[in-house]
DNA sequence: GTGACCATTCAGCGGATTCTCAGGAATCGC
DNA sequence: GCGATTCCTGAGAATCCGCTGAATGGTCAC
């Protein structure tokens, strides 16, 4: 997961400054430009690994800004971003090859996470592993399979994407509002109430599967997954 | 942790005061404004390592000051300051990327923890081990735990965070005055007792997991955290 | 439309935590 | 030794926090 170059293309400020400092931090080179032309631009200069595409641009949309670089040569994947209410088919078409898209608003976790699918099955720059394993839960983020100690276990989207991000950051406290920041869409406007609720329900389905308690509740600061106990 | 570089950002001279002085004497470098302008100004000329930004400012919020900054290719992480009473909704999007936030009042201690976990986590600068070994007591800040001879010790938050400040100044006297400062909220108004009672409730979970008791009273002045025995 | 599943809110319970206070123990100056 | 001061610690009250079951409304498949 090495310099992996991200190019992202929205005329949304907002969602490109979120979009920028969050896959910074993953680990990502990233580079942000507002509309079509430029994209098209940066992406020649650049050479970027993977492109995420607002589909409405100001200037042009993003099945032009896709032909355009195709004719260019350009074949790094495409990751569109689409509002929720555009028709599916919209988008379908767009989606060849190793490309997806996401709806908005999504959440940075699983953005992540999608980002990471695409550039494994691209194979295109080595990345992580499909198969996360933490302790006795192994998740196989391709299928979207959750195992406790070989069982499967049958969760809900929201269930396991608070459970990918927990095994995602394991032996350190996490607190609810960086849940929320994480697993939530990035619009989501309720109450931290929420994020006891599914560490509820994970534990309710986890937990028989299980030899000890995964997740740990540190009191006033947040929670935990432990997965090797600390000896030294 | 040489010349670690923080700017604060806050409109009230109380709260930049007492964050001057007491980062300043916890080993940083400070720059002190009271307006988002001024913040911005400051941060392209001093190329701060961390930013404390109050969520509430006179001329700008904090969203558009970190808006601003990370347009102009300013990426050092923030940490918020904002008022308990703010509902959770003006907390979402504030943990994104390498950000935290703390709710006013906070405690000097905290704050110092809290700003070294960030730099700790983005790596941008040489700074402390999120473990504090000191004699016979391990913290761990990362997992909020404790542990004396390699036994865990459970802990409440007001615990932790006095043990945690007599653990970062051992081998010297710590008033009571001092004590209550630094793990307090710079708004409590109690009596001093409170930090004997502490001390009392630390010694009963800590005494008998060690050799020799680790909290000494200094009778007339405060408390020690004794590390190594001086020959003398 | 109907039923299953899911996301979200909320209220009540129980236990942990914070803080105060007061009596007794330890220590100091003399 | 003895009083004065300081510290220790148990008890108790008020509060806070997190867990959970129940209720609501939405969405999707059929």
């Amino acid at each position: 997961m090495e310099n992996v170059k991200v190019l992202i293309v929205d005329d949304e400020p907002n969602i490109r400054d979120l979009l920028s400092t969050s896959l910074r931090f993953a680990g990502f080179s990233v580079h942000a430009v507002g509309n079509g032309a430029d994209a098209v631009n940066a992406a020649e200069k650049g050479a970027p690994d993977i492109i995420l595409l607002d589909v409405m641009l100001p200037d042009m949309n993003g099945f032009s800004v896709t032909k355009k670089l195709r004719s260019m040569g350009i074949n790094a994947p495409v990751l569109f971003l689409t509002a929720r209410d555009e028709t599916a088919d919209k988008v379908t078409g767009l989606t060849v090859g190793g490309d997806d898209y996401m709806t908005k608003p999504f959440s940075l976790d699983e953005i992540v996470a999608r980002i990471n699918a695409i550039l494994r099955r691209t194979k295109q720059v080595e990345t992580e592993d499909s198969i996360l394993e933490v302790g006795e839960i192994k998740i196989n983020q391709d299928a979207h399979e959750v195992f406790a100690n070989g069982e499967p276990v049958d969760l809900s989207p929201t269930e396991y994407k608070l459970l990918r991000f927990l095994m995602s950051n394991p032996n350190r406290v996490l607190t609810k509002a960086q849940i929320l920041d994480h697993v939530w869409e990035y619009d989501f406007n309720g109450e931290m109430g929420i994020v006891e609720s599914y560490v509820s329900y994970l534990r309710k389905k986890l937990d028989p599967l299980t030899t000890e308690p995964l997740i740990q509740t540190k009191r006033g600061v947040g929670y935990m997954y432990k997965s090797v106990k600390n000896a030294s």
